[in-house]
RNA sequence: GGUACCUUAGCUCAGUUGGUAGAGCACAGGACUGAAAAUCCUGGUGUCCCUGGUUCGAUUCCUGGAGGUACCA
């Protein structure tokens, strides 16, 4: 079972309504909650939660590790396969659609850029511009061009990376080759009235604060420049703790950014293959739709 | 009370040597195979504070008024 959709929904306490139903265990598809550092600003499963049913790739690496849609693909299936050995039914749940996407469809091999490339590309990207990049990647790779939006940077010096590393074309390592399961898929996908959606957002975010959002932050300031520091609601606080902006804005900030957040995974997940949509608090629905599925 | 400056898109502001105007953010839609809570693309007619005046024509210049900011009393 994929349970999918935007943050604050509600993902989190259905999925743990319908675990506990079917005597079965989750596996987070978060690309955040995956830190064991970070926990009010994710919105992470409570301890209480996590003793009603198991949970997994929740606060699972450190944030001085690098980690990517890559590993988590590889370890998540691996993870998986052990699941199955034990239950029948596993629910992967979570927000991160290309993480969901990359389990469900397979992630083509791809070699590991050693950071230090991706680094080069980067200076070559902030001295020498984006024209630069789009030239480099039009000789070694045209193909590619007319696939990628030749406008985002984070596209051009990826693949310029990867050949880097590779020495191959990166359209060559690019198969889409699908991939197949020992297990059956079913699509869930929780969505709100747009409007309710962004309601609940707000009051989750004066809740974090509340929680501590602040103190989390600041106890985290030495990770400041990775990755995952530049989430929403911390890089907002941590403008904040910088003195840059007020308390007030920053919360304002995170609300705003939170439900930006929101609507970007809706239209990912609007494309990205047939989801059965549900309204969160209708477990009683979810769960008669799973039985049915169940039967045949 | 006096002097100076400000009043333009939901917000912060730019601009028009007088021919009714534009950025960022917001908001909406979209893309996205290893940084994905990231990154990127598309979409802007709004009493240009009000009132008279000058002018073929004023948001732009002038008069008066309202609101705001700073300084002086």
């Amino acid at each position: 079972m994929v349970v999918a959709g935007p943050t604050g929904v509600g993902k989190t306490q259905v999925t743990l309504d319908l675990a506990s139903r079917f005597g079965s265990v989750i596996v987070s598809a978060d690309s955040r909650q995956i830190y064991r550092e970070m926990a009010i600003g994710t919105a992470r499963p409570t301890p209480v939660q996590r003793d009603q049913v198991p949970h997994y790739l929740i606060d699972y690496v450190s944030l001085s590790e690098e980690y990517s849609a890559g590993r988590y693909a590889r370890e998540c299936t691996q993870l998986l396969e052990q699941l199955f050995m034990h239950h029948d039914i596993v629910f992967l749940a979570g927000g991160s659609g290309l993480y969901i996407r990359a389990v469900i469809e397979g992630f083509d091999e791809m070699p590991a850029v050693p950071g230090e490339i991706r680094e080069k590309w980067t200076r070559s990207f902030e001295e020498r511009g984006l024209a630069f990049l789009q030239q480099e990647l039009s000789l070694r790779d045209p193909g590619y061009t007319t696939k990628v939006d030749l406008q985002n940077p984070r596209r051009l010096i990826r693949a310029l990376s990867v050949m880097d590393a590779s020495g191959t074309s990166f359209s060559a390592l690019r198969k889409k080759h699908p991939v197949e399961h020992p297990f059956e898929i079913l699509k869930i996908f929780c969505n709100l009235p747009r409007k309710e959606l962004y309601t609940r957002i707000h009051q989750r975010v004066d809740e974090m604060i509340v929680q501590g959002l602040v103190e989390e932050v600041t106890s985290l300031l030495p990770y400041r420049h990775t990755q995952a520091m530049q989430s929403v609601g911390y890089r907002e606080i941590i403008a904040y703790l910088d003195g840059a902006s007020t308390l007030e804005e920053a919360i304002a900030k995170i609300k705003q950014h939170t439900c930006n957040y929101a609507k970007r995974q809706l239209t990912w997940f609007r494309h990205q293959g047939d989801w059965t949509e549900f309204n969160p608090p209708d477990v009683e629905v979810i769960d008669r739709f799973i039985r049915r599925k169940l039967e045949k």
